[in-house]
DNA sequence: TTGACATATTCCCATATTGGAATATGATTC
DNA sequence: GAATCATATTCCAATATGGGAATATGTCAA
């Protein structure tokens, strides 16, 4: 083994930039692929590999009507990542503390 | 071009299980590398590459002392990605909303 | 200076990843 | 069924990545 098993997993599906802003596009409704390579100007199998890798984690979710197919963000699938960087808020609070500390007796 | 520029920013170092579990042990206090070694059961210069990735980005900071290096997270870094993901918050809040009202909807 | 300890870097290998081009699959309409 | 539209998959090339082993660098102690 040479490399870690492909955790193909939220954390690693939002990774990529191009993926944030599919995930961004489709946030508010679905829309089919083509929308997507016309708002993100990415070429179409681009999109749909990008799109397979997000419902692989459930980030995205799909339905066909007709001859296309509709995607939408599952926001849901997010939460884990969001729970995960909140459980650093105490942190980054008590940062922000130190620093206001410091500029006060700085100050004094 | 054949690969997205290497896009080195928090979303890409979080990617990966091994550096997370880093940040989670760095983010109480201040430690050396040998103990992120012992902690984590790595090889010590597997361990050196995600700290450096890590500092690369401003996830970890540094100090010498002595012989050592001790770390710490820098739950700041933390943030944007806390923030990008609560975005999102809405309309998870929304899918739960719509999962409720469903429920009532069938019960009644 | 030498030796020991702590950490960082380099080299190599195997695998993963992304984009592009070409092609395949699915669904609709005629 | 044939043509067409929409999307998915495959193949290829270039590059990135992580682990392991070996080695280099830096710091302290004697």
């Amino acid at each position: 083994m040479s490399r870690a098993a492909t955790s193909s997993d939220a954390f690693n599906a939002v990774a990529e930039p191009h993926r944030r802003a599919i995930l961004d596009f489709l946030a508010t409704e679905e829309r089919p692929v083509g929308e997507v390579v016309k708002a993100l100007r990415l070429a179409q199998p681009s999109v749909s590999k990008h799109l397979r890798v997000l419902r692989e984690v459930d980030l995205v979710r799909a339905r066909r009507d007709g001859r296309r197919m509709l995607y939408r963000t599952n926001a849901g699938a997010i939460k884990p990542l969001y729970e995960w960087a909140g459980t650093f808020e105490r942190f980054w609070a008590h940062q922000l503390r130190r620093i206001k500390e410091r500029a006060e007796t700085k100050r004094t």
